[in-house]
DNA sequence: CTCTCCCT
């Protein structure tokens, strides 16, 4: 262990350790820091018999890490060193090193708040900012400040961020290090204009063949990407002496296995890999990197509890990363498709997942930790408010805590299993249910990644076909399943069942999947819409859409198991059929039955009808005769509300008094004014619209409204009053004739206008007591736009003689006086002028 | 037009 950048820093860190217990360490990939510092503070005094824990942001990796130092020490892993990572440990009462992943930390945590007989826990990657890794940070200096004052924490970062670190962690001292790695040079692209990122990154690829020698590794953003460019490379004349490889997350193992090893017999390879390949894997022999600058990344959105994928460009310290993946072994090259102008454009770093993430389980363990609320520890990043709140409402919804927001016993029971809320909540009902190791099953297939292999059915959405991959069934059907992968799972389901205190079993009933499932998303049971195939409402409100030939998209109920994207109606991925007793038997304590009116769209009329619901899911509806005045009154309120003014139908003076108003209200700076825009009008409809509504039965009568009166009236005597004498609907012209004010543009009221029928006025029409002038429009006789102008005097002197030269020609037949001032103004021909002189 | 990790 000699030689390494980190050496000479060894004993710094040591000697900063024994006075204060907390530390950071910025150091730069090739340092050396993972195996070099938990090695060297192993001889430290303050250490006693305590154990060293290290955390790795993955299983791979802490692996890797336990494994290396294993070999420094000449021992076999488990001796002195050895680690802890999901369903695999390798340690026995000897180690003193435990590399272990961070969910395993949050997890000792849980079982021992003293973390009794460590000593050092050492957050390696910090920079990466897992939620997993901010969560443990956060619980580890609660332990400190409360339990421990001697616990040393250490926190390692490759990046330049120490500073942030250390001031939550009460001003620790920063101690940086070099590092090591060959040049990298970065080549940029040009300022022209590009195409599209598959277009782009096919053309540079050729390019790099041709200019350099070695293998490409290729970074693009998701799948759709590396499909198209491997396409276009396949119909490039000058790449057919390469191999092209895919590699990203989804692609069967063995695929991804022949992506990593090197090529045989000298050929040159080109690997095409998502993010993937920026920290979790190494590829033998690469020497070019070319990176597209964008990557797919999950973005939770409270609002819906979806999460959605994102294409986002990445950020300095992302392509920094990339760049560097080509100096492991030799000095590399790293083409960038963005302009170096562009650089100032990249956030520095990426946003911490905290910040992104779902976030109900981090609410569900510090629950269970003690905590009431995020302000009650330190935090890198304080956890967004608005995922706060939506991850209580779905664990009180799970029953995990109470209505004063307390874990109850069955959140205790859920918090002990390593799976999402959700899932935790299917399998311990499922336990009682006497449906354990299904519940098991269905957890781990929709933790793990598909098992279902890409093309043996284009789109199948159904998870009873993952399910029948563990019954006989299977075979009859011909689906291909993943064997690594169903192996995963298989283990996964098993370790969910050691933990749950259940038995494998293989006599399980594929009639409960729907319900259990349900168990897990009550919020995304979804019934068929009227008429409309593959289209469902949710329980939880929303809209979620498949494909309309789908064998599932004509069943009654589903669970959407896994959905996605934005707006009212989200893409359906994974589902699963639910039958409505599976639904009554699940969901009974949320059933409510409740008399209400419904807009039958059809005959629109309000038709009366008595509801069994769950959520928004109506199972049951029995018409009433006679519905009840008020209940009419306010679903026609919730009609409103829902889709806006728009379904009143109302009229263009409807339109122009709301836009009058508004205006008044901005121009004369009213402060007791009223909110006529749409959102203000909603809000009011108590005040103004109810009380029209004690005779409306049918949607016709309600359109029928006079809602212009009805607005007036709402206005009151002495606001219409003022806005009558200041800002009147219309203004008469020297014509004798009136125009319509258009009052669209709260701040700049218009009046459209034939040019001749302001002939002889020399100033400019005004509202608000000649406070206002309006904003002229000024027309030709056949209404065509002329002139925009705020100053008619200044209109008349200038621009006017030249508009009449033009006028004339066009116009023959119109009366276009030298001198408008003194001019008659008119709205009709010479002919028809001197007819009404007569 | 589905990223990628992770949980006694």
């Amino acid at each position: 262990m000699t030689g390494l950048p980190i050496d000479s820093v060894l004993p710094q860190i040591a000697q900063k350790l024994v006075e204060n217990t907390s530390l950071v360490l910025q150091a730069p990939p090739g340092a050396g820091k993972t195996t070099g510092v938990p090695l060297h503070l192993l001889q430290s005094d303050w250490l006693g018999d305590n154990k060293i824990i290290m955390l790795e942001p993955r299983r791979l990796a802490a692996r890797a890490a336990a494994t290396r130092m294993a070999e420094l020490l000449g021992e076999d892993l488990g001796e002195t060193v050895g680690y802890r990572i999901r369903l695999e440990k390798k340690v026995s009462a000897r180690t003193r090193v435990e590399v272990v992943t961070e969910g395993i930390l949050t997890r000792m945590l849980q079982n021992d708040p003293e973390l009794s007989g460590v000593g050092l826990v050492i957050f390696d990657e910090f920079h990466e900012r897992s939620l997993q890794a901010d969560l443990g940070l956060a619980l580890c200096l609660e332990v400190q400040a409360a339990l421990r004052d001697d616990l040393r924490i250490l926190v390692m970062s490759a990046t330049l961020d120490g500073q942030a670190v250390s001031r939550l962690m009460d001003d620790a001292p920063v101690i940086t290090s070099e590092g090591r790695s060959f040049p990298v040079e970065i080549k940029y692209g040009k300022e022209t204009e590009r195409r599209n990122i598959p277009f782009d990154m096919a053309d540079k690829i050729e390019e790099a063949l041709a200019e350099e020698g070695g293998s490409i590794l290729a970074f693009l953003p998701g799948v759709g990407e590396i499909k198209r460019v491997e396409n276009l490379l396949l119909s490039k004349k000058t790449t057919t002496d390469i191999e092209v490889y895919p590699l990203y997350g989804d692609l069967p193992m063995a695929k991804q296995r022949k992506a990593i090893e090197p090529v045989g017999d000298g050929r040159r390879k080109v690997v095409l890999a998502t993010s993937i390949a920026e920290t979790s894997l190494t590829i033998d022999g690469i020497r070019i990197i070319i990176d597209c600058g964008f990557r797919r990344s999950p973005r939770f959105d409270p609002s819906s509890g979806l999460t959605r994928l994102e294409t986002i460009r990445v950020s300095r310290a992302s392509a920094d990363q990339r760049a560097g993946r080509a100096g492991r072994l030799e000095p590399g090259i790293c083409y960038r498709l963005w302009p170096e102008s562009q650089n100032g454009a990249l956030a520095l770093q990426d946003r911490p997942e905290i910040q992104e993430a779902d976030l109900c389980s981090l609410v569900l363990e510090l629950l269970n930790w003690g905590a009431t609320g995020p302000e009650e520890l330190s935090w890198c990043t304080v956890p967004p408010k608005s995922s706060w709140k939506q991850a209580i409402e779905l664990l009180r919804s799970l029953g995990a805590i109470d209505q004063s927001d307390h874990i109850t016993d069955h959140g205790k029971n859920m918090s002990r299993l390593p799976v999402h809320p959700r899932l935790a909540h299917m399998l311990v009902r499922g336990r009682e249910e006497n449906a354990g190791w299904l519940a098991c099953l269905i957890a781990a297939l929709l933790t793990e990644r598909d098992i279902l292999q890409e093309g043996s059915a284009k789109t199948q959405t159904n998870l009873l076909v993952r399910i029948d991959a563990f019954t006989s069934k299977s075979k009859e059907r011909g689906f291909k399943f993943d064997s690594y992968r169903l192996k995963q799972v298989k283990r996964t389901a098993e370790q969910y069942a050691r933990a749950l205190g259940v038995r494998p079993d293989t006599t399980f009933n594929t009639e409960h999947v729907g319900g259990l499932a349900s168990l897990a998303y009550p919020d995304r049971i979804g019934k068929l819409r009227k008429n409309a195939v593959g289209r469902f409402k949710l329980s939880g409100g929303k809209g979620a859409e498949l494909d309309e030939l789908d064998p599932l998209a004509s069943r009654p109920y589903l669970v959407m198991t896994n959905i996605g994207g934005a707006g009212a109606s989200a893409r359906v991925y994974q589902a699963i059929e639910v039958s409505e007793s599976q639904i009554r038997k699940f969901h009974a304590e949320s059933i409510v039955l409740e008399d209400r009116v419904r807009l039958d769209d059809l005959k629109g009329v309000f038709l009366g009808e008595e509801v069994e619901r769950c959520g928004e899911v109506i199972l049951k509806a029995t018409r009433v005769k006679e519905p009840d005045q008020e209940a009419i009154k306010q679903e026609i309120l919730t009609l409103v509300r829902g889709r806006g003014l728009t379904i009143l139908e109302p009229d263009a003076d409807f339109e122009h008094l709301c836009h009058r108003v508004i205006s008044a209200g901005a121009l004369a700076q009213k402060t007791d004014w009223l909110d006529f825009s749409e959102a203000g009008l909603i809000s009011s409809l108590e005040s103004w619209l109810l009380p029209y509504l004690d005779s409306v039965t049918t949607f016709k009568a309600l359109q029928a409204l006079d809602f212009k009166s009805i607005l007036l009236s709402f206005l009151g005597w002495d606001k219409r009053q003022f806005l009558d004498e200041n800002f009147p609907s219309r203004i008469e012209l020297p014509t004798g004739n009136t125009a319509r004010i258009n009052y669209v543009d709260p701040k700049l009221p218009i009046l459209e206008v034939r040019l001749q029928e302001l002939f002889g006025l020399s100033v400019t029409p005004s509202i608000f007591g000649g406070r206002i002038p309006l904003r002229l429009h000024l027309l030709s006789p056949a209404r065509r736009p002329l002139q925009v102008t705020s100053d008619l005097a200044g209109f008349w002197a200038n621009t006017y003689h030249e508009v009449k030269k033009d006028m004339k020609g066009r116009y023959p037949r119109h009366y276009w006086p030298d001198d408008p001032l003194i001019a008659e103004p008119t709205s009709k021909t010479k002919k028809n002028m001197n007819k009404a002189r007569r």
